[in-house]
DNA sequence: CGCGATTTGTGCACGCCTTCACAAGCGCCT
DNA sequence: AGGCGCTTGTGAAGGCGTGCACAAATCGCG
């Protein structure tokens, strides 16, 4: 087993060890439970695989063998140590590297981003802001300047920006990533409506805001539509869990 | 456009027929089969589900299959009739209806996504956008008037809202939560980093924009450690998609 | 009218994910 | 020191989803 205790000496960037292969299910819920850790407003050092998975909304078992894939080192009987599992998990999301990201598109769902803490306080460093509109080009948004998209390849490489947001139209998306991977940005969160054709070595995550209602406008459907019939269903499924 | 329904259970006009248990997975696609089929601009109207499933980006099979779940009209040897399959899809997504949606919390986000005309054009009537600051009350967005909190519950009832935007930061969520469900929404749409805590029959979706970042930079982290590996890495598959 | 080209619908196998249940390990208390 | 209660880590089973490969069905054309 490979010990990949994170150290933060500077000077051995050529000893990341193999990385652990997680499991493409457990590394979306790394972020679950590393916001449950961080709002664990306990004053104990250790918290049982109970009480984070109620915390995060999942099944106690299910989180142990997350952790479990990631070589974690609770202890039995006692349960996990809250500093050193957050540094584990910040360690293996990259967090602790506050990686630069810019976006594109300031429009209405782009300013909100450009404005979201939620990005500065959990790792991320919005660097710089682009739309093609000349009327945007210089408004200041929290304390960053919207540049012109044509300076979008010539500022990504020289800051060396990895990560890029799209918030324009769905009828700008695919130039504005082709762009994004010309300037090398290999990982794309796509907020307009469409589908993406990228070069394989550069990952696209996309969230649709309408298609989460749409989801549940069928539930709606589906649960009119029993109620409406003799004998109706008891609920199903449903992920409860105690509030903070 | 006449409410089509399917044609099962031909001897029972008034009631909607037996729900079809559709994998959740294929509930998911579904709103993306039907982004992909308005944005055709081909004038023919039939698809292959070769063809569709290149405009949603997924695989072939895994949409004729999803279709057939819904006991879908195709003809073998012709493909899918466009207009149909929008209807259907949209009938067993309940997009007919147009539900009304209310908002809480019109803050950054919430200002973004009461103007997101994503909402509108896709099913969706925000009726309501309420805020617990007395300061953003009376304000008016995109024709409509922030109301205090405390006209939810009246509100909600009055328009008869199932679904509920909460857009509120997470201190406030599960109270608003709370507020909702008393209010007869069964669906809610969450922004608020943090877990909720409802009844089993009210259905929660959650969209957590760091967690998003926080999955690409894991895949960033594990790109960044495998070039510094021997082996190199090969990139021969090729992700294809019908361009804007 | 029959044949071939085309495309749907689906049986099947495989792999991933979830969940249960329990052995192994750890610390505390007597 | 030893036993006891608590918690982790994991083997195994079952369910779900995916994708291949092919039979069935339909249309166009000679």
């Amino acid at each position: 087993m490979s010990q990949q205790r994170h150290e933060s000496t500077p000077g051995n960037p050529g000893t990341v060890p193999a990385f652990p292969d997680l499991p493409e299910a457990t590394i979306a819920r790394l972020p679950e439970y590393l916001r449950a850790l961080h709002n664990l407003e306990d004053g104990s050092d250790t918290i049982s695989s109970e009480g984070l998975a109620a915390a995060a909304g999942v099944n106690s078992a299910k989180l142990r063998k997350d952790l479990s894939h990631l070589g974690s080192y609770g202890t039995r009987g006692v349960g996990y140590d809250v500093a050193l599992l957050i540094e584990q998990i910040e360690y293996i999301l990259g967090l602790d590297q506050r990686r630069a990201v810019c976006l594109v598109g300031v429009g209405n769902l782009g300013h909100a981003l450009a404005g979201y803490d939620g990005f500065a306080s959990r790792g991320f460093r919005i660097v710089a802001l682009f739309d093609a509109d000349p009327a945007k080009v210089g408004e200041r948004i929290n304390g960053m300047t919207v540049r012109h998209i044509d300076e979008l390849r010539r500022l990504a490489v020289e800051e060396a920006i990895a990560i890029g947001v799209i918030a324009t139209p769905a009828s700008a998306a695919q130039a504005v990533a082709d762009e994004l991977v010309a300037a090398g940005v290999t990982s794309i969160l796509n907020f307009a409506p469409c589908v993406l054709s990228v070069p394989a070595n550069v990952d696209v995550r996309k969230v649709d805001l309408a298609i989460e209602l749409q989801i549940l406008s069928f539930h709606e459907h589906r649960k009119a539509s029993l109620t409406a019939l003799p004998g109706g269903r008891a609920s199903s499924d449903n992920q409860e869990a105690v509030g903070s």
